[in-house]
DNA sequence: AGAAGATTGTGCATAATTGCACGATGAGGA
DNA sequence: TCCTCATCGTGCAATTATGCACAATCTTCT
């Protein structure tokens, strides 16, 4: 069944009476409210009204197309509520993506969000695949390294990440601590495993010390977390997680080299939304005190 | 909410995934769904499908739409097949009126015919009101005496139908027979009240006797033959009644000029209809064994 | 890496729809 | 009974929507 518009036509047409009754509703002609009536008659062979000089009134086959076309008139109304309420409003599904790393920052950031928003459901996704806002997998990414140039991509700064180089007590009570780069390669160390990771105190580290030093090494951030706590050698993380754990010690000082930029990624078309436009603002006002 | 089309074409694309597809569905040129769903995201202020290279994903609000839609397209095609079925079988409601006094010959080829399509309902109509079949009031009328000449009615013969002028046995042996026109004057009638019909046997009787002599008068058909059959007096009634009542005296021969035509009607809307047809020749059928 | 295929997006000519005018017809009231 | 009003129906002109051609971009397969 082809041309809905035929049918809401019509649907007026039984509601009102009259023919000019629903071309007033429709906002249309008279005439094309007849031709509507003609042609859909026409194609199912069927007559939907009786015409007399009072207007029209509906038979069988048009108390039927009023009864179901008055429930699709009432279901459009209440879509059309809905999605207009979800674009002004806060609510729905907020997806957002990171890399795992950030997931102790963003984590509580998001419980705090969601709880100003209650009608709000996030989504948070994590996982060494980018998760592709062109597709609508994500509404929001935080991204690190080099600006994201995807087209279609909204792109803001968000914060530089403060990067530690740390161990544990234990660790540099048997090892000691590297005076200069030269000691660096006498360690070991905690890194990732098969992700050739491109951000700059990654790279940092392959310069100074040789493969073999990285002795242990997992793509599981929390795992990796876990080993530098057990002792297991020295590791990069956030400086938030640093200071949240009074055991470990700083090996080495922080490199400006180290710091990589991070970024809020949005899609043009969510950009503008209130949904994420609430998100990222009270994003930016969190990550005031995780700027380094 | 105006323009359910484009809400069908949303629906397409939601469904198909693609521009491309969705057109091909809908059996219109890509560009026009392109701007359909532009036209529709502008008004509602919301995006509902994020373009990429492969196509276009629903946002939350597409996917809300594709659901709605898809039930509205469910009930649409489910509404266009019984109006179909309605068009070409004969089922559904099936509304028939005619003079109350007729309805010992109607009610019992009503029936049979019900019986011969078990998924009609028959409605029959009968009432001093005349039921208008441009208003849709009935599908068929059975009316009496000239040509009904309606405009956008479908009038057909149907038969002439035979009047008796009779009394119970009782009556006779009391009262007798009147012997000539003079006679008739001098006996007790029963009749019609309120209702002046323009009936050919009541005009010839109200010639030929005093409005005195009509003792018994009532509106209510079936009351009016029991009248007759108490013995309350002459009156007249159908020559299929007459000849089921064996006790019953014709008082009078049937005159010529007491026949009215009586005539089918129907709707030029209507006309065409199968269940019409199928009832129209059904009745004429019926009807052979009536003319009198 | 290169090529083929598929998809989206836009200017322009065409086709289809719509609006307007007028006439016709029936209903209701004085 | 006549008059007024509302409603429907149709030809013609203007507006709108559609189809086509082409370009640009991305994906995927070889």
């Amino acid at each position: 069944m082809d041309n809905w518009d035929e049918i809401r036509t019509a649907f007026q047409v039984a509601r009102m009476g009259t023919v000019s009754g629903a071309a007033d509703m429709l906002g249309v002609h008279h005439a094309t409210v007849i031709r509507h009536i003609d042609a859909l008659e026409g194609r199912l062979g069927v007559k939907l009204f009786q015409r007399h000089a009072r207007g029209y009134t509906a038979t069988e086959a048009g108390s039927d197309l009023l009864q179901v076309a008055q429930a699709t008139e009432d279901q459009f109304t209440q879509l059309i509520g809905r999605i207009r309420g979800r674009g002004e409003g806060v609510g729905g599904e907020l997806v957002v993506t990171s890399l795992a790393q950030l997931s102790p920052l963003l984590a509580p950031a998001l419980a705090d969000f969601q709880r100003e928003n209650p009608g709000l459901v996030i989504r948070y996704l994590t996982g060494e695949r980018l998760f592709r806002l062109e597709y609508g997998e994500a509404h929001v990414a935080i991204r690190a390294g080099a600006v994201p140039e995807q087209p279609d991509n909204v792109v803001q700064p968000f914060f530089r990440g403060g990067i530690r180089l740390a161990a544990t007590a234990a660790y540099v009570a048997r090892h000691g601590l590297p005076q200069n780069e030269a000691e660096l390669a006498d360690h070991y160390y905690v890194g990732g495993d098969t992700v050739v990771t491109r951000a700059p105190f990654s790279r940092w580290l392959r310069d100074r010390v040789p493969e073999t030093r990285l002795v242990f090494r997992t793509d599981d951030h929390q795992a990796l977390l876990n080993a530098i706590l057990a002792g297991a050698g020295i590791g990069f993380m956030l400086d938030w997680e640093f200071k949240h754990r009074p055991d470990l010690v700083e090996v080495w000082p922080m490199q400006d080299e180290w710091l990589s930029p991070m970024w809020l990624v949005t899609h043009v078309d969510l950009h503008r939304t209130t949904k994420v436009q609430a998100f990222l603002s009270f994003l930016k006002g969190r990550a005031k005190s995780w700027t380094c």
